[in-house]
DNA sequence: GATGAATGAGTCTTCATTCAT
DNA sequence: CATGAATGAAGACTCATTCAT
């Protein structure tokens, strides 16, 4: 890491300029597009702010106008995206959704999902893994949509336990493990060669291990 | 990240010491050993080569007279690591030990076993995971010794299938799901902050999906 | 030799500034003057890129932004020094500033000019020697200009010859030893501690012998 | 340049073993062979001392035994080369060679015979001209023995002058001009890539300008 | 005498961040 | 507000030389 010159605090308060105007909402907006593109390219670490802002079409400076620092802008990325990753899984999880209809389906419908989701930008999926456990505040917001999409899971299980769908002993802990093994799963099989004909079989595979975790009916035998 | 030398290749020795007396042999450990703290300490980025080299008392040039580099130190050391959780993991999946006995009892002990095993030096279990995506050594040497582990898993299945204990669809998804599965699980639970009582139900949870996705009998309803 | 960084490829931007502002070029200027004036006093080798920008008032960090490493700075110098040299020497060798007046007075003129160019930057000249052999794009730059000198002497020799004022069996060998004899001659005088009174018994000597090698009539006997 | 650690000078006078065993004498030559070898390849700079006594199969602190550092194997392997390739020189112009016959010829082979003695180790000739400029030590060195041959350039012109073949008015700069320049169109020509037929055109051209300038006769019309 | 492990000062280079214009 | 030149701390790595065994 270069030289990190010490933040100069307090005194006035000059802040980060918060976007009122148009124009600046707009470069804020390229510098944060430029970001992703070289963030997916090069990962956190290898990319530069330099590379950032030539990108933007804008000057280094500038871009310390909008964000305090390059974590922060990884950080808002990072959060973005995996944000919208997992919206994409807890939309799918709405209860009212899965109250009638082949279970089994849809659980393999969700899986099918989680791996679609990381397709987009698997770079910057890439860069929550590698900065999740070195990173405190990337850590924190992980955590954060994490829990909510364990959160969703859970009023699933709730929902569908009540309509005598489901039969889980332990729900919390049933949704956190459910969630941790398709995140792994998906991240590994998006990020991994995942051989040839195996991505359907480990769908599948996975689809069936929740359903059976899950599902009231003994598994088809 | 720093300067970066280029290794000034050529010029007939490597400058690696190969250990073959008694000093050097505790040499090349001791620096091993500090570079473990470190790492631990403050994970692959933030440590440094000066640091590694105070720690064992030694200097930095001594450190090159073992390692080529920094990152290859990581690497022995990543690989150590991993793969003395694995073969614990390993150890515990020899089919003799599965043909008799309780198998939901098995799979529990299992993935106590699993992330037991990650106890030891979590520190590296974080730079795995930090480093398995950027480094492409790391990620092949993770890879090579993973693949071991979902083939035990796999000859377990065989096993405990001939003797109609387990019945699996497709083998070699079934074990790389649940591998992947209890490795995260694991990680996430050993590197993050479980909650507390939650532990214990992440553990009988995890231990049940997989009882149910391999068991030949139905679920005790 | 040190360190001897790795220089990190790709990132877009190569990091050199090409100066367009005012205040840039002079940076830039400040540097190379430091970096001559240093160069002079302890060679290529000796010289450090600290040392350099300390000359040039100016952080390390600047240095790097007009050049992408301390050979380029050189080959720069190296360059341009050697260029001024013999621009001198081929500027003496235009044909029309040969077609009348005493021959020999002439080539005198010119091994004098020889010489003097060099005394200019005698550091940089001695530079020139050192890295010829053992980099390739300091004998590639080399190379360049002395080939355009020696032309320029072809040239010189065609036109003479016409007029029959020289009589040269072989004009590209004859343009290549009388240039590559008094460059050798001009750097060993100049570098060199020349003996006292030597100084003008060379020149006459060297002049006398590339007179009587190119001019018609016999030597004065 | 690395670290040098101070020389402890002073106190007993451990200095370099002189050797008086035959194994001594042997080992002693296998690492000036191995030296030869190295900076022949990679030339000074890039050569190192682990390399050289590699090579020699010889531990590092045994080529210190010998020398007292790097510079000083460097030393007199330049010293004994460059001095065998002007011994041959020298021996070709001892005047009871040149009293009789054809001198053009003669100049001619002495030319012939500067390039050949240059070719038996052209790495070690370019060392000499990288480092003569900027250590005193080989400066001086080169400086001796080119006097010796300057020397026996002016002990042949004054005796040929005696007899009437030659007729030169400045003996010393005479003797010295026509040996720089002949140094220096070797050199170039060994070193360099000489253009193909050049070579024979290069040899003709430098001995007739040497014979002009020394000979009686008119040159051949 | 030999060995080769150990030493550590010295270099180059990078890049996040600041600030004068 | 934008610009982009300037900053400089930080770090990996080299290798001549020494010295304990």
């Amino acid at each position: 890491m270069p030289a990190a010159p010490k933040k100069k605090e307090g005194n006035g308060e000059p802040g980060v300029r918060t976007p009122q105007q148009a124009r600046s909402r707009r470069t804020r907006a390229r510098v944060l597009e430029a970001a992703v593109e070289v963030f997916e390219e090069r990962g956190y670490e290898e990319s530069t702010t330099a590379e950032i802002a030539r990108r933007a079409s804008v000057a280094v400076g500038s871009v310390y106008g909008y964000f305090p620092d390059k974590r922060a802008i990884m950080l808002e990325i990072v959060q973005e995206t995996f944000a919208r990753s997992e919206m994409e899984i807890i939309d799918a999880l709405a209860p009212e959704l899965w109250l009638e209809g082949d279970m089994r389906q849809k659980v393999r419908a969700l899986v099918d999902t989680a791996i679609r989701a990381r397709r987009l930008r698997p770079g910057i999926g890439r860069i929550v893994w590698e900065r999740f456990f070195s990173d405190p505040l990337v850590k924190e917001a992980v955590e954060t949509i994490e829990g909510k999409a364990v959160e969703a899971i859970e009023r699933l299980l709730h929902a569908t336990a009540q309509r005598g769908i489901t039969n889980v002993r332990d729900i919390p802990s049933t949704a956190f493990v459910i969630h941790t093994s398709v995140e792994w799963i998906a991240s590994r099989v998006v990020l991994g060669e995942v051989p040839g004909g195996m991505l359907d079989a480990t769908i599948n595979t996975t689809s069936e291990m929740i359903s059976r975790l899950i599902l009231k009916e003994p598994p088809a035998s």
